[in-house]
DNA sequence: GTAAAACACGACAAAAATGGTCGTATTTTA
DNA sequence: TAAAATACGACCATTTTTGTCGTGTTTTAC
């Protein structure tokens, strides 16, 4: 239905509340799932995938947690989304350069949705998390003029 | 993984192919889906779809099948996107004005995906489907100044 | 007027993806 | 050394997606 998982909700809220909270301290996964009713193991995994795509640094120990690596600025829709869903493959077959689907001698939309692909990631790479929040988002001509 | 469904790339698939075929003759499920090897029941459903949002028309019987409705570049993504997958929500708690979810009372994403929500909605809603296959899709400036 | 070719559609089954849980290990602090 | 935290693999449950089957209806052509 072309939605969001609830992984990449996760993140997104983590992230946020990360940034928020963010003096010195590190913002412990439990802190994160205990105020929104994260199942904790499940948001312990998201983060870890945070970390391991550099968005975030996890410290271990008792006074452990998550910090950010960027400001929500820095950070774009698209970082996270790649994170946490992987690339974006609106199709199948644009994931390979030869398309293995039953469809591939006659397929007649291989390259519209490589195309409209493409343009999707410009779009989510313009948006930062900044503006996300901050609804003073730039309005689209902006977005794409800078790119 | 944001991904299109199949159920959206044979409505994709079909549209294009009924544009191409239209001499005067509808085009049947069965051409559709042995040339593109898709199971025919499914096809059929996917059909049917777009023939109760109006985007083709069905025609019983012997000599029946389908026709398009509009000229592909009267057809926006939007419209295919939102017959086969319902309308875009990227996060359950858009639907409804108040948000049911658990994370309800402290919802740090709510407002910030509803944005991005629209944004994506205008995004498919300003690309025809002539333009996804000339290829010769308006910059992204073009695309939303005139909107 | 009957057979064949096509759409219509509900019910269901199989497969894949998603969301969530459990257990155990490791790291760090006090 | 105990407690609090991350790390992570294995697994299960649920939901969504994809595909199948059967039956009915409509229309054409002989």
């Amino acid at each position: 239905m072309l939605k969001f998982s609830k992984k990449l909700e996760y993140a997104l809220i983590s992230l946020f509340e990360i940034a928020d909270r963010n003096g010195n301290d590190p913002v412990t996964a439990k802190a994160i799932a205990t105020r929104y009713c994260i199942p904790l193991e499940l948001l312990g995994k998201v983060l870890q995938t945070l970390a391991k795509y550099n968005l975030v640094t996890s410290i271990q120990g008792v006074k452990g947690g998550y910090t950010l690596n960027h400001s929500l600025s820095d950070l774009k829709v698209l970082q996270v989304v790649e994170a946490i869903e992987g690339p974006i493959n609106l199709i199948a077959c644009n994931t390979e350069n030869i398309c293995l689907c039953e469809q591939h001698t006659n397929c007649n939309i291989r390259t519209p949705m490589a195309m409209i692909q493409s343009e999707l990631e410009q779009f989510f790479g313009n948006i930062s998390l900044q503006e996300l929040r901050n609804r003073n988002i730039k309005t689209h001509a902006q977005l794409f003029n800078q790119a």
